[in-house]
DNA sequence: CCGACGAGGCCCAAACTGGTG
DNA sequence: GCACCAGTTTGGGCCTCGTCG
């Protein structure tokens, strides 16, 4: 365990140093490091004595030099309301690692959902030459001139891929789920008006709603207002919602956290959830199949919506002349655990 | 809502053409724009001239050649060992507005507690030229030569300001608690071997409980080895106990995360928590004081710890030849819950 | 058989990125 | 105004070798 320290990390040596040594010039020995199609016109056994020097003089071009003229700098910015727990970092682990494969570090900037930070962001990353955005439930509001890949949300934009659940699938899961447990009477959440996906998945829990025959009573109807992705988010208005009225069985809730939050309220009302209230929450973070009682929840595939999201944006960053789709869909999935039950009496 | 997109973002013009539009040389025009020691002996007049024509035409300056210029990046590297829910999101959520307060942008990394990548992260951060480094519960192998700091469980080294929780008065505040509802035999659960906080947290627990008078059975002991920060840390480890002893009323948990699980296996395995076992987690995450039961916890007050890694990382950074302290403590705080309570019987 | 000329092969000079001092 | 940061890029220049008159 008390391996010696190794020398502190240096400065390598710069290309022109490693030219001299060679007894080259800097441009020939620059055509080799980067193996460009010019390389061709460079003896063999001259490109072997470049790469062999630069290995053993630990050669390492310096990155802002030659991103200064390439134009290229192999980072991107990632911009996100929050760095929310649950969603945010299942999501980001995926898309750094599948980054970091590529060669990609990344700036990560959170907004807070305050509108003139929405604006400015993509501008300060711009500034520092990322070579594509990757929002997560953020618009733009401004075209940009390099590739843009959005998860959740975002509206239909030139040169933005959208990655995005299948909605009508999602509430038709969690709908005919309780449903089929026997519930009519239920309470919905909707997500907080600026939370980009919120509007859509309103609408189409609407719809489906309709379409299955479950009433919606406006009544029972929480809206999101805070600016969190906290349990607290569930747990007031819940708690709210539960001093007016108990003429409910189920809550469909707008994520996971939120419906930690409610759980914790009809607790604290006296009230058991499944016993007396079934809660169906969204995402599936890694806490929901561990809590007293498991989250029943509409599973999204972040792991996957993120990989997909990050090597689409390198796809793009590396060929942006080729057409890609505007959208990508993925399915969601539900996660039947013990906070629904079929509705007793 | 639908306001007309504007003009796409576009590359602002350079310093040499802002020059020409002023019929001056760059290098004034550096030395205005930069508000350089120098700029004295430039005329107040033009000095006006330059600022407002920089401001009309919105000359932006390239980072990257100001950076290759001046070996100042204003980024900074951070190194996780994973994206964890609870503990990395508050403590960067930290971090991350300081840093931008101050103009830095960061890279985070997270090496998933992998040796080569613990090795190899420092130095492609450098390769960036970073302007220092942020360690979370992360060990640097090798020295480097800009400012590093480092949240938890780093050795002592040269460079190196360590952000330290008080691990004594940690032990002390937990089994203190237990102690005086009545618990004697507590099961305590030590950190996996690779988080660097282990160590000391579990011998600062080991010290507490002898001087309290709790005597610690070696086979109540759990040894966390999955590399994960989700409950099912906790769950394995915890079922597998309670399959072979259930001779104990308290669980002392390595964190938070790692308390639900194993409050869930408490419950998968028939018993209650806190009727039976009560457990006490360690951190604070969010969703400790609306799980149910709600989590006893030390807290740890990240948010301050994450503001003050950022904020004296730039001092260093700006500030490279004064002293610094090698450590910094804070102190936690216990956050008594539902799920200890005197022990029955 | 010699000299001229063309074709490649191999490498380099120099301009360029945009700002600093 | 000029050198400098540390690279990239490209249009030649020089040399060699082969071929042909």
């Amino acid at each position: 365990m008390d391996e010696p320290l190794r020398k502190p990390y240096s400065a390598p040596i710069s290309l022109k140093q490693l030219a001299e040594y060679l007894k080259l010039s800097p441009a020939t020995v620059s055509l080799v490091v980067n193996n460009a199609p010019h390389v061709r016109t460079i003896a063999k056994a001259t490109r072997a004595r470049v790469l062999e020097a630069a290995k053993e003089l630990n050669y390492r071009p310096n990155s802002l030099a030659r991103s200064l003229r390439t134009r290229q700098t192999f980072t991107i910015g990632v911009i996100v309301p929050e760095l929310s727990e649950g969603y945010f970092t299942i999501l980001m682990n995926a898309v750094e690692s599948s980054l970091l494969q590529a060669g990609y570090l990344h700036f990560v900037v959170s907004h807070q959902w305050q509108p003139d930070l929405i604006d400015e962001y993509p501008k300060l990353l711009l500034n520092r030459f990322v070579d594509g955005l990757l929002l997560v439930n953020t618009e733009l509001h401004q075209a940009v001139n390099v590739p843009v890949v959005s998860i959740s949300g975002h509206k239909k934009m030139q040169g933005v891929t959208n990655i995005l659940l299948n909605h009508d699938r999602s509430a038709m899961l969690a709908l005919k789920h309780l449903y089929d447990l026997g519930h009519r009477r239920i309470a919905f959440m909707r997500g907080q008006r600026h939370v980009s996906d919120s509007q859509s998945r309103w609408e189409s829990t609407m719809g489906r709603a309709q379409e299955i025959g479950i009433e919606v009573d406006p009544e029972l109807c929480i809206y999101l207002e805070a600016n969190s992705w906290l349990p607290e988010l569930g747990y007031g208005p819940t708690r709210d919602l539960l001093s007016r009225r108990r003429d409910f069985t189920a809550l469909f809730c707008f994520n996971d956290t939120a419906a930690l939050g409610a759980i914790r309220a009809i607790a604290d009302a006296g009230l058991s959830c499944p016993g007396d209230i079934s809660v169906v929450g969204f995402d599936d973070i890694a806490v929901a199949a561990y809590h007293l009682p498991s989250l029943t929840t509409v599973r999204q595939p972040l792991r996957q919506m993120g990989e997909i999201a990050a090597q689409l944006l390198i796809k793009r960053i590396q060929n942006p002349n080729e057409e890609y789709a505007d959208a990508i869909h993925f399915d969601p999935e539900l996660m039947a655990r013990e906070s629904t039950r079929e509705v007793s009496g």
